[in-house]
DNA sequence: TTGTTTTTCTCGACAGTCGAGAAAATAACT
DNA sequence: AGTTATTTTCTCGACTGTCGAGAAAAACAA
């Protein structure tokens, strides 16, 4: 229950696009039907007139702009089989644009390649070595995989609206760099590169679990509910990544702090990161290990833990090991106090959880619980809703989607 | 260097006030020149349109609509000097709406009256023991001097057009109540009752380092730079209050987290909220005393310490004692560990310090510069730039203006 | 009085939304 | 086949609001 406010400011002529008058409301409106159209199907003007809310006469204009600019399209009309007029339904056209997505995990980067209408055309995945190859590595095979697709579908490199990269880490997105990962540590990567073969695309750069929240708000939040709503996305796995997407007065706003090595206890366990104390340094997935086989705590880390080892171990806990129970409730312990700090310096919100760790949460839900409730805010809000999410991947390919979409929605509405 | 992106949902026709196509724009430039009017003093009619942006034209359409309406008005022109036709100046009516000020703080409750120039016209101060009063008892005493004011500068209740509240605590702002506070505990206070002897006034609660990192934000960001600015104003004192501003694409959202009574350190020390391992635990006044003088740490700890108690303690730890060079250190430290945490989940931005504690900064300097480097966030970012602001109870009253006034003028613009 | 200069105000054009009713297109009915 | 009912789309005039340009106002200077 913290305290916020937003606040319009309104000081000064120049926030950035001033643009001429009322033309402001007629992008807002083309924005919003085309938004209208991706989330709801194909749509009659009368639909199209209810879900937003536009006078039909509004609807008439907006539809023959994005008409004329070729964003949307007439489909020919089924047999309605009710009487009266036809429906003419308007549909994004496929072909207006399409999304380059890239997700990078540790082992793999799967490429997809999506149309207008946010239909997945064709898909890619790439086996890797990340920590083997350089940052240029990385960039050239991103550029070398999306000119594929491209190629596939007999597309055009000015066919690309948009080139959305995922990752875990920290990611600086405005400057779209990766600023620190796991696997390329200090090895920054600017994708801003891949811009010089692929000029006509907006590049986007995010953090995975700000997807994966971005993409559970989309499905969770009711639009209708104007209250200011949010959520926390959760990922456990080989490292541990979290997202917040709160709904604030009709916009989403989704943010991924650097959760996983915020710092947990001073002096504790070594981090792979290099520093000591870190949530991941007691919940992610090499922590459990190494607090399983009581290996040192300053021990470095070992980079990858393959899934199989996480299983046998989660399976002794369960059959009573008690240090293996020990490391599971550690890592709950610590991710516990963790959430209990973002709970406190934001307000209580629902939690989901995804990831390969997830499978493991029945051995972490005491130690979880333990943490959060050692702080004043949830011993005055109560526990945060915890429950367990879809598909991670899945999830932050919708994100993806939704987020380069309503980009490409916003440049066809600049004209 | 976290990763946040605000994005326009822009579904559904409902985000609340779906106002009649272009009048929304007319209310934004009602606003636009109000506020104006309110940073920059009186202006002519070629200065708000240069101010603004907005046409010569709109600004004649626009001041005649807020002359009407009663919330501006012409000055008599002083003598110029230069020559052509002399400016008339457009000035906020002083008399169009007035707002009460209410800090609350721990012996304290000052009042104050403005009028829609943000002029303080009145003031009244009452210390009061806060511990022994009923909510109740404080609700009467506001509502009472409030009343005072009023009457003292010959107005009535009716041309009260906003009441602002502040207190350290935890505030639930949407509800306007305060939720938890040192003093009075877990008697909650719903402020909401004194809308009853004042209904034509907005009521706002505020948590009081909010409102100085709103005035500190007001204060120092440019307007022009449309860029992302924050920073982050962290009061020191019996308690410790954080407050978190952000510029965002022209508007300013300001938070204020539970940051005192986070969880820093897993059953350490005992906080007078009842938790363990607060920062305030650690930092607060009390705490800094409780460590010097080796007082038990789960001692219950005093209500209320006398700052000559500390300055005492200050000049010990200058002269060398190093039982007090080290309680003011852990205190830093904590507070280093706990800003880590902030600025982690977050991105790293300016630390202005207010309040009592900041004239102790030289002996917990040198431990929040340890607190903070201990994370992978500052490793990689680099400590902020940490400053000493100006008087707290100053600027929190700014904050109070600043947004009381932009609400007047909100519901001025609303017809 | 007549110009000069500076500021404010007015006018017509333009862009956009809205409500109402006309037009279109089909099924059902006679 | 022709007519009516029904449903949907489109058109028209009114309204609100912004903008640029130039007219009007109000002072000083000559």
């Amino acid at each position: 229950m913290s305290d916020v406010l937003s606040f319009r400011s309104s000081d000064g002529p120049g926030f950035g696009h001033a643009k001429p008058g009322t033309e402001q409301l007629r992008r807002q409106n083309l924005i919003l039907v085309l938004s209208a159209l991706r989330q709801s199907g194909p749509l009659s003007h009368t639909d199209i007139s209810a879900a937003t809310g536009l006078a039909s006469a509004t609807v008439t204009a907006v539809t023959a702009d994005l008409e004329r600019v070729g964003a949307i399209e007439r489909m020919e009309q089924t047999a309605t089989g009710g009487r009266g007029r036809p429906r003419v339904l308007f549909a994004r056209r496929r072909t207006f644009a399409h999304a380059a997505i890239v997700q990078i995990s540790s082992d793999v980067v799967q490429y997809g390649l999506a149309d207008y209408c946010g239909r997945l055309i064709d898909r890619i995945s790439s086996r890797r070595d990340l920590a083997a190859g350089s940052a240029e590595n990385l960039l050239q095979d991103i550029s070398f995989a999306v000119a594929r697709l491209l190629q596939r579908s007999k597309l055009s490199a000015g066919d690309l609206g948009a080139l959305s990269i995922s990752s875990k880490g920290i990611i600086d997105s405005h400057g779209s760099r990766l600023v620190w990962s796991a696997v390329l540590e200090n090895r920054q990567v600017d994708f801003n590169q891949l811009l010089n073969d692929f000029p006509s695309a907006d590049l986007f750069v995010s953090n995975e679990t700000l997807l994966v929240a971005h993409a559970l708000a989309k499905r969770s939040f009711l639009p209708s509910d104007g209250a200011t709503q949010s959520l926390i996305a959760l990922s456990l796995g080989h490292s541990i990544g979290l997202g917040i997407a709160r709904m604030e007065g009709g916009a989403l706003s989704v943010s991924a702090p650097n959760f996983g090595h915020m710092l947990n206890a001073p002096e504790d366990k070594l981090c792979r990161c290099g520093s000591r104390g870190c949530v991941e340094a007691s919940a992610g997935f090499y922590a459990i290990l190494r607090t399983a086989f009581q290996v040192p705590p300053m021990t470095i880390p070992a980079k990858f833990v393959p899934l199989p080892e996480m299983e046998k171990l989660a399976i002794s806990a369960r059959q009573g090991n008690r240090m293996a129970q020990y490391a599971f409730r550690q890592a709950g312990l610590a991710l516990g106090q963790g959430l209990s700090r973002v709970l406190s310096l934001n307000e209580t919100m629902p939690v989901v959880l995804t990831g390969l760790g997830t499978r493991f949460y029945d051995l972490m839900t005491a130690g979880m619980e333990e943490g959060l409730r050692q702080s004043l805010h949830i011993r005055l809000n109560g526990l945060p809703q915890i429950t367990i999410g879809e598909d991670e991947t899945e999830l932050a390919f919708d994100g993806h989607l939704d987020r380069t979409l309503a980009a490409i929605d916003q440049r066809a509405a600049m004209r």
